[in-house]
DNA sequence: TGGGATTTGTTCGTATGTATT
DNA sequence: GAATACATACGAACAAATCCC
């Protein structure tokens, strides 16, 4: 009976997603502050396993770690994100070549409902319907099972939502979803050429969309209670 | 006055570098456990900075952490390496192309050195001929000014070190230098597709060197003796 | 400019979990 | 297979730096 907590899988982990959802959600946008204290005392956890998820998340590029004057979550510039889009072509553009003709019928299945899920979130107008977008592509990437591979678009999709939170229209979801579907049958057909044209098009047209919004957020604890909730924190 | 080593520009970032050296120079081969008393305690830090240090080369592929097992040097597979290898092949193919007829003189002569002081290493069957070779690719990636591309570049480089200390020939050093010049000379003339080509070849007979090693290390803290002095702990 | 409040940096003790005999 | 030895996980408290009146 000495796992109250620790045996629901919460650990220092889960700090670490909850934090990272509200960020990819933009209910913390860049430049928010993140004090050691405030977070540990709303999820239940010691500074300790919060300056650990911070620093995972600094490493992953979601959050800057100044010295002496603690994190807040990273504020990329400009030309930080038009790198990061160059790398992330170079990336996805693997992935595609690597899964071109190789999807199992799961694996099509799997895509084929996630598109569907995208949509409904976005004509209700959900939250999540950022999320989701930036999941196609991780999901993607997990089908090549190249562990490296995956872990950076992980990483680069997580810092584009950076970016466009930033410098994107205000709430225009990340992407188009008929380009989604486009990118499936390229993939299913087996077309490596078409399907590569296709991603190096769709990721364009999420780059060039650079406008301004802006958002305040409040108390920190307040942002975090939904996400706390769903970590089991 | 408050500042004896600290002062010295060396905190947490000292015990990273020293660690990652360490490991890069294969004075701490794959699998090497690394407790964090005996490390702390050579290096004169408290678990706190070592479990810190342990954190981040583990987010950078270099160190396994198992929970409530201990943090140990990695051990990549095969698999794990061919992948790898898959992943570097995309990135530093667009680290040429980036490149390729754009460097500067200054550059050209930086890389020229490099070059010669590689070539110096080896003929004096220097150990740390491995890590200049290495060091090749990441000043390359350097150039770019990208950074996402360099911090993924290096982390590749430092983990491909890993997987031909597991898998590679006992002390060949990993690259064939001439081959560095050739890509150089192709970089200088602007030809971006020769230049890609090399990169490919040059990358594929790195990833082809497939056979046997084995050796051991004792007392971690002798190993690092030397590390540590260079990282002024 | 100065001083108090707040936040981060670090250490160290205790509890928990894992290997070993 | 239980007890012992050991290493890690976590948290509370102290020290130092920064921020804000």
């Amino acid at each position: 009976m000495t796992k109250d907590k620790a045996a629901a899988g919460g650990r220092s982990p889960a700090v670490h997603r909850a934090l990272k959802r509200a960020i990819l959600d933009q209910a913390l946008p860049p430049g928010t502050k993140l004090p050691e204290d405030s977070i540990g005392e709303r999820l239940g956890v010691s500074r300790t396993l919060v300056r650990e998820a911070l620093l995972r998340l600094s490493e992953e590029g979601l959050v800057e770690l100044r010295p002496n004057r603690g994190a807040a979550v990273a504020r990329p510039s400009l030309e930080e994100g038009y790198d990061l889009f160059v790398t992330r072509f170079a990336l996805e553009k693997l992935v595609v070549e690597l899964l071109a003709g190789k999807l199992t019928g799961a694996q099509q299945d799997a895509l084929s409902r996630h598109i569907d899920s995208e949509d409904e979130a976005r004509r209700h107008g959900d939250a999540r319907s950022i999320r989701l977008a930036g999941e196609f592509h991780t999901l993607l990437a997990s089908m090549t099972g190249n562990a490296t591979l995956i872990r950076y678009v992980n990483e680069l999709v997580a810092r584009s939502s950076l970016i466009l939170a930033l410098y994107g229209r205000p709430h225009s979801s990340e992407c188009a979803i008929s380009e989604h579907r486009q990118l499936l049958e390229a993939l299913k057909a087996g077309d490596a050429a078409t399907a590569t044209q296709l991603m190096t098009h769709h990721l364009e047209s999420v780059t060039t969309r650079a406008l301004l919004t802006r958002d305040k957020v409040e108390d920190i604890r307040d942002v975090l209670a939904s996400y706390a909730a769903a970590e089991g924190l």
